[in-house]
DNA sequence: ATGCCTGTCTGGGACAGA
């Protein structure tokens, strides 16, 4: 089974190449972040012709998350992450899908930082942290995969050089603690435990000429509870899709389960 | 310190992204 995440910056624009990338990369499940597209306005009828079901949770502008399926279609279990009421952002979704929750991402950047929205993304970690544990305690086999906009370390396997990062919110200590806590509840970091040390970015930035001079930052992941790591055969990034004509600035991750 | 690029909403330029 292969499940991956692709943050595709625009559901809109971006269709042609996201249904490239499925028809080439035939993924079983498919996690989509940034829309940026209302409800009314999610291309099930392409998808669906393209052989996938979905579910979605759109919002106008910005945000926005989905959850694909080849030749079926996901049991939505959660349409927002718990503990905040007021919290309007659509930036987590979560489905069954062939007996594997399956919980869809995209959390907040928080630039600049400090301020408002570097809390913002603080605070919605914390509620993250909650509810994985929660998911963990469920004892079903779960993936939590998306953009965590996280840099986890310095090293070059996830980033190319973090000079000019250092007061960017994705490298800051406060984000990367919480990053940390939740592997230490037991989660696997799928695309580290088989690309450790290697560069393995998922984001080049569209500015200052990033992409020819790869440079970029692992900043989308796929955790794995203990259930479904042990059935871990491979992960990897399909770095070529960001260097289409007309591409995202992210380029899908996966995992394959046996 | 700023712009570098791209998408959205909207029909120009602000805002957000990371």
């Amino acid at each position: 089974m292969k499940i991956a995440t692709f943050n595709i910056n625009g559901i809109k624009s971006r269709l042609p190449r996201l249904l490239e990338w499925l028809e080439e990369s035939q993924p079983d499940v498919a996690c989509l972040q940034e829309l940026k597209a209302q409800d009314e306005n999610f291309p099930e009828a392409a998808l669906r012709d393209a052989g996938y079901g979905a579910v979605w949770q759109g919002q106008k502008s910005w945000n926005g998350v989905a959850i694909l399926a080849r030749d079926t279609t996901p049991v939505v279990t959660r349409r927002a992450l718990p503990g905040d009421a007021d919290d309007s952002h659509s930036r987590y979704i979560e489905a069954a899908v062939d007996g594997i929750v399956v919980a869809c991402l995209y959390a907040p950047n928080g630039n600049p930082q400090p301020g408002p929205k570097f809390d913002y993304k603080n605070a919605w970690m914390e509620r993250l942290i909650v509810h994985a544990h929660e998911l963990l305690d469920s004892k079903q086999p779960v993936v939590i995969c998306g953009d965590f906009n996280v840099v986890p370390t310095d090293g070059v396997g996830d980033i190319y050089n973090p000079r000019s990062w250092l007061n960017d919110a994705l490298l800051q200590p406060q984000p990367r603690e919480a990053w940390q806590r939740l592997l230490d509840q037991g989660w696997t970091d799928a695309i580290h435990k088989k690309h450790a040390g290697e560069p393995v970015y998922t984001f080049w930035d569209y500015m200052r000429n990033r992409w020819p001079r790869d440079a970029g930052l692992r900043i989308d992941h796929l955790l794995l509870s203990p259930k479904l790591a042990k059935k871990l055969v491979d992960a990897g990034v399909d770095k070529a899709v960001r260097g289409r004509e007309g591409a995202s600035d992210h380029a899908p991750a996966w995992v394959v389960l046996k």
